[in-house]
RNA sequence: GCGGGCGUGGUGGAACUGGUAGACACGCAGGUCUUAGGAGCCUGUGGAGCAAUCCGUGGGGGUUCAAAUCCCUCCGCCCGCACCA
């Protein structure tokens, strides 16, 4: 689920010693002993709050967590443990996303069993995930490789295929033909294998596919529902489903009985077609170059490049004209030049299309590279037919129709209407609605994946594996030895008997894509039952999700499939919603600044030293470079490993730097100091407790009859603090929430002995140690303790905000004149216009800037602003 | 190529629906405690200027009494593109 990197380095530099220290070693084992044995944080559907889902997107167990990790699990379990204080039933799992690629990848480098390198990895990830203190409840713990979680989605791979929702056909797919292998588009490098370094090429399998499409407009029109997603994840979904109007036309052809058929968004500009362009894969092409050897070659030349639609749109424009000739369907008399291109897409539309070069900038450059004829249709307002000439730019706005027939004079809009309605009157062309969105290919050939239940039988075809068979476990008895599929190798897993026939048959050799099993792994953590996916009555409670956390690389194709997956178990009853998550955040990347050494090779952090404003090797004591921040990334060797920080300086430093200064959805970068500014900062709030050095008042001690106006300050402070913490969390503000803490530890540290000082700074710091707790709970649970509380921070509801100390009631005013800041103004909040103006205009140094000019204009906006305009 | 985003002091960031730009930190400087300090505590810190004041939110232009915030345009960087997860 994760991306590819993770962190791997040595230690970081020893924090430095204060004394008397806060030792969270012993500290967070012991509170993480605590949780553990009194089941803190195990869920039940049974308790009688309002619940509340907390999800993270579970990692892929590459073997160590990195500092994606760490970011992603901190903000989880700040919602999860905040939710909790609040009084909500919450629910907060973890789990392992276990197939997948890598773990092939490392069985045929270091011939490890991809079962063995997956389940160690797990034990190991766990482990580093139990030292960050996080409260999920582990009894629900999953790990999608193992057959108690697969034979489920096999199942559902039966319903979905009986409920019409799954179907078979080719699809393109790289092609390595030096290891005789599919290959995965990263592992596609300039069109190269990545291992053999041959020129991949496409080639045609059959396939699964999941019919996605079916739910086309649902998962487009559905995002309006989803009001707690970020805005830019909503609109990547919309673009990607990519619903667009505009119509289906046939050309005829030349010296042929058929027709082309092209779609269109642009049908008002047919009038300014000048060619046609087929897609390499699209069958004329393909009859064709059946009969013409330089267009085979050229299309074979095509599927060199890879199948990423990335790879095939940067490529160069290229077109083979292959000789036929279409009519075009308004202008009798005119023929059009048919073109194969590399840029046009079989999957997209028609698989053809017909180029208008005066208004479309592709279609431009490859008229212009063939010297072919740009009639311009459409004429921006204000210029006439006489006056548009085109040059190296299209025009694409609005506009008037001109040399159009008898659309010219029509607006864009009301051309298209026209030109549809007319061609469906002659049964040429018609209306129609297209998506960019294509169906879900869910074949992998690949080993380390969920065996698809089919077997396919010479006489009855395909048959589904009988219920009562599942689950056809992936057999761990395999061989890497071989390129390929190693189940297609297996001397005897593929042999199976016909369930219709009986005769002898053979299994489906290919595998799910990884993302099946993320699409619904949010419902099994609601309920672990055995024998079905779960449990109707857990996931009724459960979900929705109420709040989502993870990477934003996951904005398209996870959360959509996982939409898609929902509806899918909708229909098949499994469950009956239609949304799996109602909030949803999206997280930064943790960035590194990078070294390099003379030669251009990458330091690791802990190999480089600051020296005064320069950076050198510590070995040698040779200069280093000092590159931008960047993604952290192995290859980059700007890592920061998770482990060795947590060792330094204890869990709740770096999940409370994993808070502070950036906020969740921006990039973090990481830095020595920010770390060892958080450990300062995690010492100063233990000494206040535990080395105190005004005294606090004990426990249960009668509330102060005086306070002093210092420790009045002090008690506003304190609940306005907690008023705005509860808002910066329920917004995800963590970073400012961070900020008003430390502000409040700043005001009542200075607290001495006045009257009531003691009674306030225990205020101030059981409010502190609470407010904290969500994100630095074992320290939090420290406090409590040493605050002289016997139950635990973690079951502490949330403090209440007092409403009469948190309105403040007097602002500060700002008075400009023109516009520049001349002064400011405290004044009783809700003062008047007039009696603010008059106090404005009577400061000293407004009326010197005033000057005596005279005053045009007084803008007043109570309790903000006096602007004067002279 | 297409789609989405980001850009504020030396640094990370704050600034609510347009209303005192720089909260809170990091760093730096000075002071203090100390046998010592990469600890702690206190003070200062956007730039220029003695000052009044001026200049400042990637560049340029616009709207407005008022723009980091709205509009146009340009630049730089990042993410996704269907077999990485």
């Amino acid at each position: 689920m994760d991306a590819r990197n993770n962190a791997e380095s040595k230690k970081p530099a020893m924090p430095a010693d204060s004394g008397a220290r806060y030792n969270f070693k012993e500290t967070e084992a012991k509170w993480q002993r605590v949780w553990e044995e009194r089941r803190t944080f195990r869920a039940s559907e049974k308790a009688p709050r309002p619940k509340y889902y907390v999800l993270e997107m579970f990692p892929y167990p590459s073997g160590r967590i990195h500092m994606g990790h760490v970011r992603n699990y901190t903000l989880g379990d700040v919602v999860a443990r905040y939710k909790r204080a609040r009084g909500l039933n919450v629910l907060h799992p973890m789990g392992w996303d276990a197939f997948g690629l890598p773990a092939e990848n490392a069985a045929i480098e270091n011939r490890v069993h991809p079962a063995k390198w997956t389940r160690e990895n797990i034990a190991a990830m766990r482990r580093q995930l139990k030292s960050m203190g996080l409260s999920y409840d582990w009894s629900r713990e999953i790990a999608t490789c193992e057959p108690d979680y697969y034979r489920h989605e096999q199942k559902m791979f039966l319903d979905f295929l009986k409920a019409g929702l799954v179907y078979r056909k080719e699809s393109m797919v790289n092609w390595d033909p030096v290891e005789n292998t599919v290959l995965a588009n990263e592992q596609v490098i300039d069109g190269k294998g990545w291992r053999s370094g041959a020129s991949v090429e496409r080639r045609r399998l059959a396939q699964w596919f999941m019919k996605i499409t079916t739910f086309s407009d649902e998962l487009l029109d559905d995002l309006k529902t989803l009001d707690r997603w970020p805005e830019r994840v909503r609109l990547m979904q919309e673009n990607w489903i990519g619903r667009s109007e505009g119509a289906r036309v046939n050309f005829p052809l030349a010296d042929r009985a058929d027709r082309v058929e092209i779609y269109t968004t642009r049908p008002d500009t047919l009038f300014g077609a000048s060619f046609i362009a087929l897609s390499p894969n699209h069958p004329l092409a393909q009859e064709l170059a059946s009969k013409d050897k330089a267009l085979a070659a050229f299309i074979a030349a095509c599927n060199h490049t890879g199948t990423s639609e990335a790879a095939i749109e940067t490529a160069e424009k290229l077109g083979f004209k292959t000789g036929v000739r279409a009519g075009h369907p308004l202008r009798p008399g005119l023929e059009l030049p048919v073109y194969v291109a590399n840029f046009v897409l079989m999957e997209y539309g028609a698989g053809a299309i017909f180029g208008c070069p005066a208004h479309d900038q592709r279609d431009l450059d490859f008229a212009r590279k063939y010297s072919l004829p740009v009639i311009p249709v459409v004429a921006p307002s204000g210029k006439d037919k006489a006056s548009v000439a085109v040059a190296n730019e299209a025009y694409v706005g609005d506009g008037t129709l001109i040399n159009s027939d008898f659309l010219d004079g029509l607006p864009v809009e009301d051309a298209k209407r026209k030109i549809v309605a007319h061609l469906e009157e002659k049964g040429l062309g018609e209306r129609a609605v297209n998506y960019r969105l294509r169906d879900w290919g869910v074949s992998r050939q690949r080993y380390w994946g969920c065996p698809i239940p089919i077997i396919h039988c010479g006489a009855c075809g395909i048959m589904p594996v009988p219920e009562k068979d599942l689950p056809v476990v992936l057999p761990e008895d395999v061989s890497f030895e071989k390129p390929g599929n190693p189940l297609a190798h297996h001397p005897t897993w593929k042999d199976a008997a016909c369930p219709k026939c009986g005769s002898p048959a053979q299994r489906e050799t290919d595998t799910f894509d990884t993302f099946f099993e993320s699409s619904w792994y949010f419902a099994r953590f609601c309920s672990l039952s055995p024998d079905t996916a779960f449990a109707r009555t857990a996931v009724d409670y459960w979900l929705p999700v109420d709040q989502y956390i993870g990477g934003i690389e996951h904005a398209i194709l996870h959360l959509l499939y996982s939409r898609f997956f929902t509806r899918a178990m909708k229909q098949c009853g499994y469950l009956g919603i239609k949304e799996p998550f109602a909030g949803l955040m999206t997280q930064g990347m943790v960035c590194h600044e990078t070294y390099q050494d003379s030669r251009g090779a990458w330091l690791y952090p802990e190999e480089v030293r600051r020296e005064g404003a320069t950076v050198v090797r510590a070995s040698t004591g040779e200069p280093v470079v000092v590159g931008r921040s960047e993604k952290m990334s192995k290859s980059r060797k700007n890592v920061v490993d998770p482990e060795a920080i947590i060792a330094t300086f204890g869990a709740d430093t770096a999940r409370l730097f994993m808070l502070s200064d950036s906020p969740p959805d921006r990039d973090l970068e990481w830095t020595d100091a920010g770390i060892e500014g958080a450990w300062r900062y995690i010492n100063r709030l233990w000494r206040m407790v535990f080395q105190a050095k005004a005294t606090i008042a004990p426990p249960g001690a009668a509330k102060p009859a005086q306070l002093s106006e210092r420790a009045q300050d002090a008690r506003a402070a304190i609940h306005r603090t907690i008023a705005g913490v509860s808002g910066d969390l329920e917004r995800f503000h963590f970073n400012k929430a961070v900020a008003r803490i430390r502000e409040l530890t700043n005001a009542i540290e200075g607290l001495g002995d006045e009257a009531g000082a003691g009674s306030v700074l225990r205020e101030g710091l059981a409010t502190i140690t609470l407010l904290i707790a969500p994100m630095m709970p074992h320290l939090a649970e420290e406090m409590w303790r040493g605050l002289g509380h016997g139950t635990l921070a973690a079951d502490t509801p949330w403090p209440v905000a007092d409403p009469a100390l948190v309105a403040e009631e007097s602002v500060s005013i700002a008075v400009q004149v023109n516009g520049r800041l001349r002064g400011t103004l405290e004044l009783p909040r809700g003062t008047d216009r007039a009696t603010a103006e008059a106090a404005a205009l009577s400061l000293e140094n407004v009326e010197r800037a005033i000057g005596g000019k005279p005053i045009r204009k007084v803008i007043v906006v109570p309790n903000r602003i006096v602007n004067v305009v002279v």
